[in-house]
DNA sequence: GTCTATATACGGATAGAC
DNA sequence: GTCTATCCGTATATAGAC
């Protein structure tokens, strides 16, 4: 008999192979990754991820749900937190989102390539247009931009550069380490270093001089 | 008899399918293009891919180095040279960067992605660091560190700056686009400001204060 | 050099026993 | 639920005629 400690301990074989799936899609991409490889990294018989899943792609679609929901919600959470001022958010999103990619490096290039050559319109689902542009934050700039604290800018270009400088350097982190010569000990303290940096150079790109 | 004049005019075959397949591979990757697909967008037969190339593999690492040498010429040759300030080297890369990218977007993707999920080390290939780390550049910025004009900074948090600000917003393109409710025309002028832009942020955010 | 036809292997998916 | 065995479509690659 299981006892319901179990189910902590070990994973079903369901969440086995989701675990499998997560790790060699997020790596190798869809079209990179086979089915019997997610069989063999999960331990499982090859014929049970069809029985739980139906076919490759629902499975893909539900990890891909997951990548971006994780890649997502962060930032959608903090820009619409009413507490912070736009200071504090920078900092926030900056802080998640290294946090994040220190555990998960290859994620961010998984989910834009996948949007990116996704010929079933992914995308076009989701509705991101309307949840962030009218997010607190970009009423915050606004409004700072109007008091004249702030340069007149399209807050996208904010957005390209807090995401830029927070998320290239783990999509180049391969190129970069190279470069610079860099062990992974020395790119992920860089990193670190980084949660300071950024939060303060976007206040110093967009402060009215 | 052909003229030296239609070597201009028409491709030759093998040309026909090295166009065909950088297109592919560059907007879905290795494992996501299919001789089959290859051979038909270069409008010749599938024989004759193995014809010229031997394999889809030999045949990949063709456009792969081309496309490397493309993604890093330009910035070895404008780093290293010797007549340009580093504030003009600034510019120079952002704005080579860009007008590439306009005309290129998939292509700092598919580089990235194939780098980080290469199996085969590519990049151990080449010679990376000290070609960067000891170009004129760095020295300039050293310098220009020493004497107190700009703040004492890891070269490679500004090669990340610059790439990041630059490269990033095409990689993240179609998101961003989405989230912005912008038509490519309104993305590819936004590209065309960050011309401006990005050099002089560069410079902000470096500048002894 | 270019084609048709085909060998060969691989990958996704299922049938059916346990 | 889990396994073995297998089907079947597809993808790379080649043989051989022209």
């Amino acid at each position: 008999m299981k006892r319901k400690i179990d189910k902590q301990l070990d994973q079903s074989t369901e969440e086995k192979i989701k675990a499998a799936a997560y790790k060699l899609f997020t790596q190798k991409g869809y079209a990179g990754t086979r089915t019997r490889d997610i069989a063999e990294e999960s331990g499982i018989n090859l014929a049970l991820l069809n029985y739980y899943f139906r076919s490759k792609e629902k499975l893909f679609d539900l990890i891909m749900a997951d990548n971006m929901k994780q890649f997502m919600f962060g930032i959608f959470a903090i820009t619409n937190d009413e507490k912070t001022s736009y200071e504090e958010k920078f900092t926030l999103i900056v802080n998640a989102y290294i946090d994040m990619l220190t555990i998960q490096p290859d994620m961010p290039i998984f989910v834009l390539s996948e949007i990116r050559y996704d010929p079933s319109g992914l995308i076009e689902k989701m509705q991101l247009d309307s949840t962030i542009m009218n997010s607190h934050m970009i009423k915050q700039l606004k409004q700072a931009s109007d008091s004249g604290e702030i340069e007149e800018i399209n807050p996208i270009h904010i957005l390209m550069n807090i995401l830029g400088l927070t998320i290239f350097p783990f999509i180049g982190s391969p190129l970069l380490k190279k470069i610079g010569g860099m062990e992974d000990a020395q790119f992920t303290a860089m990193m670190q270093e980084r949660k300071k940096l950024i939060p303060a150079w976007i206040k110093e790109i967009i402060k009215k001089k």
